[in-house]
DNA sequence: TCCTGTGAATGTGTTCACAGCA
DNA sequence: TGCTGTGAACACATTCACAGGA
């Protein structure tokens, strides 16, 4: 049977929606290296997640394995390409050009297929008209239009946070649905929008509690 | 009481713990505009937690608002500091000057208090001696020395793939106990070291889930 | 025989409902 | 009276244990 959504039981949870990208990871890896099939318990060695756990997660699609053998590497991954919309190429947005969206457009291209960054907004004359990853920077006052124009429904907000609500406002009336927002600020938007916050200070300093647990367990004995 | 480690009931978890920074973060608003009481409703709107949750996640440290009344803004703000080790300075290194890595430096400087870049390390040698955030960018030659000179426990990786492994074993065998990884690849590291990764590809491809969603929802009515 | 697929048991985290105290 | 602090109920996620089919 194919993998595919809502074919297996129950619903997936969103933390196993997280954990496919990383098996795609996984396959891309064994299928360069020639591997065929591949088994639950190779996943989990590879990934670190226990070998019920991933059966479970791909069973939440739909059965795609073999009973005594394993998966097929390429089926799986396409199939969890497919789960994911990753089947086809999937148009993204990122809206500023600083350091970190720079580092954003660099790293994508070519990176992982199916994920494309179609277009590049600033604000700052002097990016205008810049190729960053093959992707030309276009005046943040184009961005309503091209976005609409494009259809595009994912965008990546890389912009100080003073100006972080008033992009996210513009992409979603633009028909955005998902964001990836990368600006130290929670979102005010409709319930429908999915929003998936990363927040480099705050992960820093949820890292320091463990370094007090350190210094605490070192100084109790 | 005094909020601290332990003082409450249970053992936090971990989720509990990311949370911890947005409180302080709002907070720190809140002191601004001159608020000296806050309640957890008044927490729950800001953070877009549930009010109960965020009175639990306080309570695993102690008790310390006042029935009736609220927390006082800065009280609380300097006993989640406690919690997470944030009383005193915090020091860290960062490995990779790329645009990730500047970015990174950049944003640090003075953007959070009591997090403190003392190190950049880079292999390009033309990198060597600039200046990111107030911080001189050193050869990765000298990581190990330095790190352990000056007793960092904290590290952030932004290398490429490839380099990811090697540099995370050096940090750890210098005695970085903490890491921030951007690297998009597993590190293999003893069990004590807490590692966070952040996988930018891999977040935008669990995106691309709901789109997916989106649309099919959209065929079936 | 071997490894998948899955109900049952367990564990973890969140919400509810209210007791307790300024 | 009002808001915190918390046991109890609930929901969610993981692990266990094994049935099922190549």
């Amino acid at each position: 049977m194919a993998l595919r959504r809502g074919a297996g039981v129950g619903r997936p949870p969103d933390v196993a929606i997280k954990r496919l990208p990383v098996y795609l990871r996984v396959l891309a890896e064994l299928e360069a290296a020639g591997s065929d099939v591949v088994s639950s318990a190779d996943l989990a060695r590879r990934t670190g997640f226990s070998s019920e756990q991933i059966r479970k997660d791909l069973a939440y699609f739909g059965s795609f394995g073999t009973r005594g053998v394993g998966y097929s590497t390429a089926g799986l991954a396409s199939g969890i390409r497919r789960v994911l919309g990753l089947d086809r190429e999937v148009a993204a947005v990122l809206v500023g050009a600083g350091h970190l969206g720079t580092a954003l457009a660099r790293y994508n291209v070519g990176r992982e297929q199916h994920v494309n960054l179609v277009a590049i907004f600033d604000i700052d004359p002097a990016k205008l008209g810049q190729e960053l990853g093959g992707t030309r920077v276009r005046s943040v006052t184009e961005l309503p239009a091209v976005v609409r124009r494009l259809g595009v429904r994912l965008g990546v907000i890389a912009v100080p946070a003073a100006a972080a609500q008033t992009v996210a406002e513009d992409l979603v009336g633009a028909g955005v649905v998902a964001l990836l927002n990368f600006a130290p600020v929670k979102l005010s938007l409709p319930a429908h929008v999915q929003v998936q916050n990363i927040d480099l200070s705050l992960e820093l300093q949820a890292l320091a509690y463990y370094l007090a647990g350190e210094a605490e367990a070192a100084r109790e004995g």
